[in-house]
DNA sequence: AGCATTTACCTTGAACAACGAGGTATTAGC
DNA sequence: GCTAATACCTCGTTGTTCAAGGTAAATGCT
Protein backbone atom coordinates (compact mmCIF):
# COMPACT_ATOMS: atom_id res chain seq x y z
CA UNK A 1 0.00 0.00 0.00
CA UNK A 2 2.41 2.51 -1.02
CA UNK A 3 0.98 5.74 -2.25
CA UNK A 4 2.19 6.72 -5.30
CA UNK A 5 0.09 10.39 -5.14
CA UNK A 6 0.41 13.15 -2.66
CA UNK A 7 -1.93 14.44 -0.72
CA UNK A 8 -4.33 17.15 -1.92
CA UNK A 9 -6.05 14.90 -4.40
CA UNK A 10 -8.86 15.49 -2.94
CA UNK A 11 -11.68 16.68 -6.55
CA UNK A 12 -8.61 16.04 -8.98
CA UNK A 13 -9.66 13.45 -10.34
CA UNK A 14 -13.00 14.60 -10.94
CA UNK A 15 -11.95 17.57 -12.12
CA UNK A 16 -9.68 16.38 -14.76
CA UNK A 17 -11.89 13.78 -16.09
CA UNK A 18 -14.60 16.44 -16.27
CA UNK A 19 -12.23 18.82 -18.31
CA UNK A 20 -11.00 15.69 -20.58
CA UNK A 21 -14.46 14.14 -20.99
CA UNK A 22 -15.67 18.12 -22.26
CA UNK A 23 -13.02 18.07 -24.90
CA UNK A 24 -13.99 14.57 -26.56
CA UNK A 25 -15.49 11.42 -25.50
CA UNK A 26 -13.01 8.69 -24.09
CA UNK A 27 -13.49 5.26 -22.34
CA UNK A 28 -11.97 4.32 -18.93
CA UNK A 29 -8.65 2.58 -20.36
CA UNK A 30 -7.89 5.53 -22.20
CA UNK A 31 -8.56 8.35 -19.50
CA UNK A 32 -6.16 6.11 -17.36
CA UNK A 33 -3.30 7.14 -19.70
CA UNK A 34 -4.38 10.62 -20.79
CA UNK A 35 -4.26 11.88 -17.38
CA UNK A 36 -0.91 10.49 -16.90
CA UNK A 37 0.49 12.29 -20.17
CA UNK A 38 -1.38 15.82 -19.56
CA UNK A 39 -0.27 15.89 -16.63
CA UNK A 40 3.72 15.08 -17.38
CA UNK A 41 3.56 12.09 -15.24
CA UNK A 42 3.10 13.92 -12.42
CA UNK A 43 -0.47 12.18 -11.60
CA UNK A 44 -1.33 8.84 -12.09
CA UNK A 45 -4.50 7.67 -11.57
CA UNK A 46 -5.50 3.90 -11.52
CA UNK A 47 -8.57 2.05 -12.72
CA UNK A 48 -9.44 1.52 -9.74
CA UNK A 49 -9.86 5.73 -8.79
CA UNK A 50 -11.30 6.14 -12.19
CA UNK A 51 -14.11 3.36 -12.79
CA UNK A 52 -15.74 4.21 -9.80
CA UNK A 53 -15.51 8.04 -10.55
CA UNK A 54 -17.02 7.37 -13.82
CA UNK A 55 -19.54 5.32 -12.52
CA UNK A 56 -20.53 8.24 -9.41
CA UNK A 57 -20.30 11.02 -12.04
CA UNK A 58 -22.81 9.44 -14.66
CA UNK A 59 -25.08 8.34 -11.73
CA UNK A 60 -25.26 12.10 -10.81
CA UNK A 61 -26.03 12.86 -14.39
CA UNK A 62 -22.76 14.82 -15.10
CA UNK A 63 -21.73 12.14 -17.83
CA UNK A 64 -23.65 9.99 -20.25
CA UNK A 65 -22.38 6.62 -21.46
CA UNK A 66 -22.34 5.11 -24.95
CA UNK A 67 -21.16 1.22 -25.45
CA UNK A 68 -19.52 0.73 -28.93
CA UNK A 69 -18.05 -2.40 -30.07
CA UNK A 70 -14.39 -2.94 -31.84
CA UNK A 71 -14.08 -6.35 -32.65
CA UNK A 72 -15.16 -8.77 -30.10
CA UNK A 73 -14.10 -5.85 -27.35
CA UNK A 74 -16.32 -3.58 -26.33
CA UNK A 75 -15.52 0.25 -25.27
CA UNK A 76 -17.65 2.87 -23.20
CA UNK A 77 -17.23 6.11 -23.92
CA UNK A 78 -18.62 8.92 -22.10
CA UNK A 79 -18.77 11.82 -22.65
CA UNK A 80 -20.14 15.51 -20.78
CA UNK A 81 -24.17 16.08 -20.01
CA UNK A 82 -25.37 20.00 -19.59
CA UNK A 83 -25.41 18.74 -16.01
CA UNK A 84 -21.79 18.19 -16.43
CA UNK A 85 -20.95 21.55 -17.91
CA UNK A 86 -22.38 22.81 -14.99
CA UNK A 87 -20.18 20.66 -12.73
CA UNK A 88 -17.17 21.19 -14.30
CA UNK A 89 -17.54 25.05 -14.14
CA UNK A 90 -18.02 25.14 -10.63
CA UNK A 91 -15.48 22.40 -9.83
CA UNK A 92 -12.87 25.13 -11.90
CA UNK A 93 -13.91 27.35 -9.83
CA UNK A 94 -13.51 25.75 -6.49
CA UNK A 95 -9.83 24.71 -7.85
CA UNK A 96 -8.79 28.19 -8.41
CA UNK A 97 -10.38 29.12 -5.12
CA UNK A 98 -8.67 27.17 -3.32
CA UNK A 99 -4.82 27.15 -5.22
CA UNK A 100 -5.28 30.94 -4.83
CA UNK A 101 -5.91 30.89 -1.23
CA UNK A 102 -3.16 28.57 -0.48
CA UNK A 103 -0.46 30.32 -2.52
CA UNK A 104 -1.82 33.52 -1.17
CA UNK A 105 -1.05 32.39 2.81
CA UNK A 106 2.10 30.80 1.55
CA UNK A 107 3.22 34.50 0.35
CA UNK A 108 1.74 36.48 3.29
CA UNK A 109 3.73 33.64 5.61
CA UNK A 110 7.03 33.82 3.64
CA UNK A 111 6.95 37.63 4.10
CA UNK A 112 5.89 38.70 7.55
CA UNK B 1 -23.99 18.32 7.02
CA UNK B 2 -23.65 21.46 4.37
CA UNK B 3 -20.07 21.68 3.65
CA UNK B 4 -18.39 25.19 3.97
CA UNK B 5 -15.40 24.23 1.77
CA UNK B 6 -15.22 22.69 -1.93
CA UNK B 7 -13.29 19.86 -2.49
CA UNK B 8 -8.95 19.84 -2.88
CA UNK B 9 -8.79 20.21 0.80
CA UNK B 10 -6.83 17.16 1.45
CA UNK B 11 -3.37 17.95 2.97
CA UNK B 12 -4.23 21.64 3.34
CA UNK B 13 -4.88 21.99 6.39
CA UNK B 14 -1.72 20.54 7.27
CA UNK B 15 0.26 22.16 5.07
CA UNK B 16 -1.18 25.87 6.72
CA UNK B 17 -0.62 24.96 10.25
CA UNK B 18 3.37 23.42 9.26
CA UNK B 19 3.36 26.95 7.24
CA UNK B 20 2.07 29.13 10.02
CA UNK B 21 4.08 27.46 12.84
CA UNK B 22 7.24 27.45 10.97
CA UNK B 23 6.69 31.51 11.77
CA UNK B 24 5.84 31.46 14.94
CA UNK B 25 3.94 29.62 18.03
CA UNK B 26 0.62 29.80 18.00
CA UNK B 27 -2.36 28.26 19.96
CA UNK B 28 -4.93 26.13 18.58
CA UNK B 29 -7.77 28.86 18.58
CA UNK B 30 -5.62 31.36 17.16
CA UNK B 31 -4.87 29.65 14.43
CA UNK B 32 -8.45 29.04 13.52
CA UNK B 33 -8.82 32.60 13.20
CA UNK B 34 -5.53 32.89 11.18
CA UNK B 35 -5.77 30.68 8.95
CA UNK B 36 -9.26 32.57 7.71
CA UNK B 37 -7.12 35.60 7.45
CA UNK B 38 -4.07 34.57 5.40
CA UNK B 39 -6.81 32.79 3.13
CA UNK B 40 -8.34 35.71 2.68
CA UNK B 41 -11.58 34.11 3.68
CA UNK B 42 -11.30 31.26 1.01
CA UNK B 43 -10.34 28.83 3.48
CA UNK B 44 -12.13 28.61 7.38
CA UNK B 45 -11.07 25.81 9.38
CA UNK B 46 -13.08 24.80 12.16
CA UNK B 47 -11.79 23.61 15.66
CA UNK B 48 -12.86 19.98 14.67
CA UNK B 49 -9.58 19.96 12.14
CA UNK B 50 -7.46 22.20 14.26
CA UNK B 51 -7.27 20.41 16.81
CA UNK B 52 -7.20 16.73 15.70
CA UNK B 53 -4.77 17.99 13.25
CA UNK B 54 -2.31 19.58 15.97
CA UNK B 55 -2.54 16.03 18.25
CA UNK B 56 -2.08 13.80 15.14
CA UNK B 57 1.23 16.57 14.01
CA UNK B 58 2.91 15.83 17.71
CA UNK B 59 2.26 12.06 17.94
CA UNK B 60 4.14 12.26 14.55
CA UNK B 61 6.93 14.23 15.93
CA UNK B 62 6.37 17.40 14.13
CA UNK B 63 5.37 19.50 15.97
CA UNK B 64 6.14 20.41 20.33
CA UNK B 65 3.39 21.67 22.58
CA UNK B 66 3.90 24.00 25.27
CA UNK B 67 1.70 24.83 28.25
CA UNK B 68 1.28 28.59 29.04
CA UNK B 69 -0.98 30.03 31.83
CA UNK B 70 -2.58 33.51 31.09
CA UNK B 71 -4.12 34.43 34.02
CA UNK B 72 -6.44 31.09 35.00
CA UNK B 73 -6.71 30.34 31.35
CA UNK B 74 -4.31 27.74 29.61
CA UNK B 75 -3.18 28.08 26.31
CA UNK B 76 -1.39 25.23 24.45
CA UNK B 77 1.29 26.70 22.37
CA UNK B 78 2.80 24.62 19.36
CA UNK B 79 5.58 25.01 17.27
CA UNK B 80 7.93 23.02 14.51
CA UNK B 81 10.81 20.41 15.41
CA UNK B 82 13.15 19.68 12.97
CA UNK B 83 10.95 16.75 11.90
CA UNK B 84 8.38 19.05 11.11
CA UNK B 85 10.18 21.55 9.56
CA UNK B 86 11.16 18.38 7.09
CA UNK B 87 7.98 17.71 6.66
CA UNK B 88 6.62 20.85 5.76
CA UNK B 89 9.30 21.08 2.97
CA UNK B 90 7.75 17.82 1.49
CA UNK B 91 4.72 18.92 1.78
CA UNK B 92 5.72 22.24 0.03
CA UNK B 93 6.58 20.25 -2.45
CA UNK B 94 4.31 17.82 -3.19
CA UNK B 95 1.27 20.96 -3.49
CA UNK B 96 3.67 22.29 -5.89
CA UNK B 97 3.48 18.98 -7.97
CA UNK B 98 -0.23 18.96 -7.82
CA UNK B 99 -1.05 22.37 -8.52
CA UNK B 100 1.08 22.42 -11.78
CA UNK B 101 0.02 19.53 -12.65
CA UNK B 102 -3.59 20.24 -12.91
CA UNK B 103 -3.14 23.69 -14.30
CA UNK B 104 -0.96 22.05 -16.89
CA UNK B 105 -3.39 19.77 -17.60
CA UNK B 106 -6.10 22.70 -17.80
CA UNK B 107 -3.78 24.29 -20.43
CA UNK B 108 -3.39 21.26 -22.98
CA UNK B 109 -6.98 20.23 -22.31
CA UNK B 110 -7.63 23.99 -23.09
CA UNK B 111 -5.41 24.33 -26.04
CA UNK B 112 -6.02 21.21 -27.92
C1' DA C 1 -25.11 42.42 39.54
C1' DG C 2 -26.75 39.79 35.74
C1' DC C 3 -26.34 38.06 30.95
C1' DA C 4 -24.47 37.22 26.43
C1' DT C 5 -20.55 36.82 23.79
C1' DT C 6 -16.03 35.60 23.00
C1' DT C 7 -12.09 32.98 24.14
C1' DA C 8 -10.08 28.44 24.53
C1' DC C 9 -10.00 23.79 25.07
C1' DC C 10 -11.72 19.09 23.52
C1' DT C 11 -14.41 14.71 21.42
C1' DT C 12 -17.35 12.10 18.59
C1' DG C 13 -19.41 10.14 14.63
C1' DA C 14 -20.46 10.21 9.87
C1' DA C 15 -19.26 10.60 5.32
C1' DC C 16 -16.56 10.31 1.55
C1' DA C 17 -12.87 9.84 -1.56
C1' DA C 18 -8.71 7.80 -3.18
C1' DC C 19 -6.22 3.88 -3.65
C1' DG C 20 -3.86 -0.72 -4.16
C1' DA C 21 -4.78 -5.14 -5.18
C1' DG C 22 -7.12 -8.21 -7.10
C1' DG C 23 -10.01 -10.56 -10.99
C1' DT C 24 -11.84 -11.58 -15.98
C1' DA C 25 -11.60 -11.65 -20.97
C1' DT C 26 -9.89 -10.07 -25.52
C1' DT C 27 -6.38 -8.76 -28.80
C1' DA C 28 -1.61 -8.07 -30.60
C1' DG C 29 3.09 -9.19 -31.06
C1' DC C 30 6.78 -12.45 -31.19
C1' DG D 1 1.73 -20.93 -28.18
C1' DC D 2 3.07 -17.43 -24.98
C1' DT D 3 3.52 -12.99 -23.08
C1' DA D 4 2.16 -8.34 -22.82
C1' DA D 5 -1.05 -4.95 -23.57
C1' DT D 6 -5.87 -3.69 -23.79
C1' DA D 7 -10.22 -3.08 -21.47
C1' DC D 8 -13.51 -3.88 -18.22
C1' DC D 9 -14.80 -4.25 -13.15
C1' DT D 10 -15.03 -4.67 -7.65
C1' DC D 11 -13.63 -4.81 -2.96
C1' DG D 12 -11.85 -3.39 1.42
C1' DT D 13 -8.94 -0.35 3.78
C1' DT D 14 -7.36 3.92 5.07
C1' DG D 15 -7.23 8.43 6.02
C1' DT D 16 -9.13 12.97 6.33
C1' DT D 17 -12.37 16.49 6.69
C1' DC D 18 -16.09 18.26 9.03
C1' DA D 19 -20.34 19.70 11.70
C1' DA D 20 -22.07 19.40 15.93
C1' DG D 21 -21.74 18.89 20.13
C1' DG D 22 -19.76 20.00 25.19
C1' DT D 23 -16.95 22.48 29.14
C1' DA D 24 -15.10 26.50 31.49
C1' DA D 25 -13.04 31.13 31.99
C1' DA D 26 -12.88 35.88 30.67
C1' DT D 27 -14.82 39.98 28.80
C1' DG D 28 -18.31 43.36 27.56
C1' DC D 29 -22.78 45.33 27.98
C1' DT D 30 -26.51 47.29 30.38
Amino acid sequence: MTRTNPPFMTGVPELLLLRLLSQEEMYGYELVRKIQLVTGEAIKLGEGVIYPSLYALEKAGALKAKRKKVGARERVYYSLTRKGRTRLQKLEADWVRIRDAVNLAGEVNAVS
